[in-house]
DNA sequence: AAAGATATTGACTGTATTTTGCAATATATC
DNA sequence: GATATATTGCAAAATACAGTCAATATCTTT
């Protein structure tokens, strides 16, 4: 076993946690789950995650993997991401929180396509004014900030 | 013609705007934008933009209503806006800016699904920090807070 | 360990939004 | 007003995703 690797103690959180839902354990929802834990900051469209799938279980049918997001989706261990390319994305929710602490903080580089994840503690300042003011409760958030990263600026300035 | 009504001047600036991208003016495209020009703050969507139109041109196809949201969207006179319910939904841009300075700011209640929209300086705070720590240039955001809205909280707390 | 109850799967089909091909038409230019 | 070209409207296709249902795997109970 390699240091670090958390999977046989998430997996068995993960088989327990569908027990506790009254969800039954399938080697089709272990083996996705496992395909998004591995890639961790990964952005992966359902298609994605079927083609990953595949290669381990080949008969896999892709409404399996539709129906499994939801259901990792309902259990918050997974995070829905809209880039609007006609995909949704999803990725791993490591701290497997509860509710009310999502941290969907997502920097889109416009001309690398790349995806950058930050944390903020500024989004808290600013719920907790939106609360105030306008007595809106916050209990989640998507933020997507689009730009230029580091690289892509750092291109541009050499191309003149 | 009623005070503070300022269809005309920004008609004609949408027209002098289609010409300098060498598009042609059409009755569609002015209607498109007027049923979206009279609803600011409205989030429509396509098929509700094109049931607004065909009461003024009936005979006005639904391909043409996405491909004007397109041109109008290239434009940057219009702003998208998905929240997930399978619509994509468009809101007219009042303050047609050029760049960098667009300000998509969203509540969304998560019990009555009204959508509320907010300004605040704070995101540029956030953002002028992402681009010293990471010299990420944030040039456009999209934020979306869902939560639970004061009327929603108050029809909660009278139900117990 | 075997059997029964039930959740889940996979193939297929269905749904709904959005896109596209193309002939007809409207717009801008000369 | 004629010509070139962009745009429209219709129909059909593409696409992501959800629903149906018999077959199958899982969990529980003996």
């Amino acid at each position: 076993m390699k240091i670090g690797d958390d999977m046989p103690e998430s997996q068995e959180q993960f088989k327990n946690l569908l027990k506790q839902n009254g969800l039954k354990v399938t080697t089709q929802r272990v083996a996705i789950l496992e395909v998004l834990n591995s890639r961790p900051g990964k952005h992966l469209t359902a298609e994605e995650i079927y083609d990953y799938v595949k290669k381990k279980y080949p008969d896999i049918g892709i409404a399996t993997v539709y129906r499994t997001i939801q259901v990792l989706s309902d259990l918050n261990l997974i995070d829905k991401l809209n880039l609007d390319d006609g995909y949704v994305r999803y990725e791993i929710n490591k701290g497997n929180q509860k509710e009310a602490c999502h941290h969907h903080h997502h920097l889109i580089c416009l001309d690398c396509g790349t995806i950058y994840a930050f944390q903020d503690d500024l989004l808290e300042t600013l719920e907790e004014r939106i609360n105030e003011t306008m007595g809106f409760q916050v209990v989640d958030h998507e933020v997507k900030l689009y730009g230029h990263c580091k690289k892509c600026k750092a291109k541009k300035s050499m191309m003149i």
